[in-house]
DNA sequence: AAGCGGGTAGATCGATCGGTCTATCTATGT
DNA sequence: ACATAGATAGACCGATCGATCTACCCGCTT
């Protein structure tokens, strides 16, 4: 049959432990992380090898769900890239203004895992890449003479939108930055 | 006589925490702190009554000291606004650029302390708004119609700037926004 | 000389950390 | 019917956490 068969505890634990580690940051206990997950102790070895390993797949899976997010947003905005762009910055106030939200997740695991080696960081390099090549390709469609470095600029208000909606609350970053959004992308 | 005599242990620890807490996050133990500070155990709980009274003690005189250095930084370029304003982001590319650096240590501590009642956020949200008001007062001083706005503009530029700083390394984001920054000021 | 306050050194506490282990249960495939 | 793979429950490990405590030592005042 195999049918009416819910989560396994390997999708019950990257679920749990997505949820669990951006709220209580990375150094939540292996503990708390099974119990939310109500999975036993031996089957985060068997799947992700150990803490570390669990925290890299969360990771992973949340930076395809993001740049998801953002792909479908831009989409969404349809085909003008000024628009598209734009559309980018509306998204993170709705990011930023959802109850429960304190900050970049990958910026907090980054800041979290002391380690330089921590594979972690990877992945959230890779993301950032991933997210900036994302604007880039967008800013050479508008025709941008300097997509890079456009891009860059973006990224930093993007950053910056997100640390300031955690750190400042009842400010509107995002419509700040849209502003200036903007004004990098008129040129 | 009273002389020849070194910092205090409350002092050494304050110095030493300061290092160490910035580079291993407020997560470090106990032990690491009291043995880069040559510090007996009793004298932590003696002068800041725990690990908890010491990490605000250190974000509080840390704060102190940034502040400072922003002041001093606008007051070494001169009385232009404009000026003082932009030699922020100079300051702030210097920062970044240090060996070491690895991100805003009041961004760290927010994410790395998970309780929202830890007495650090209180140090941390009034350094924000002291930064905050040291840009609006030069904006004002500029005759820019919104200067509380492009103070939270501005805010945004620096912490992603710190942000990108840390996670983005070869990049010079304090460059890229502080042309941002120049079209902020430009009203 | 005596007393005292501030400091050091270090044992010790209970709790929790991440990780390994054994034992048991259950569903599946043959 | 039986074997096997995957999952659960939970004991257990050494290490480390933050914090408290005792014992000692030094320099100062009186």
């Amino acid at each position: 049959m195999t049918v009416r068969t819910g989560p396994g505890p390997r999708e019950r634990l990257l679920t749990a432990a997505d949820q669990l580690i951006y709220s209580q940051g990375v150094n939540v206990g292996v503990d708390a992380l099974l119990k939310a997950a109500n999975v036993a102790r031996r089957s985060l070895y068997e799947h992700f090898g150990g803490k570390d390993g669990l925290i890299v797949e969360v990771l992973r899976s949340a930076a395809d769900a993001d740049a998801a997010d953002y792909r479908r947003t831009m989409d969404a905005a349809g085909h003008d890239p000024r628009e598209r762009l734009l559309a980018v910055f509306d998204r993170i106030g709705e990011i930023v203004a959802m109850p429960g939200f304190h900050g970049c997740r990958y910026l907090a695991a980054d800041l979290g895992l002391t380690d330089p080696g921590h594979p972690a960081h990877e992945i959230t390099r890779d993301y950032r890449r991933q997210v900036h090549e994302l604007l880039a390709r967008e800013l050479t469609a508008l025709g941008h003479p300097h997509p890079d470095h456009a891009a860059d600029q973006l990224l930093i208000l993007i950053d910056g939108t997100l640390a300031v909606g955690a750190t400042r609350p009842g400010t509107n970053p995002a419509a700040a930055a849209r502003e200036l959004a903007e004004h990098v992308i008129t040129l």
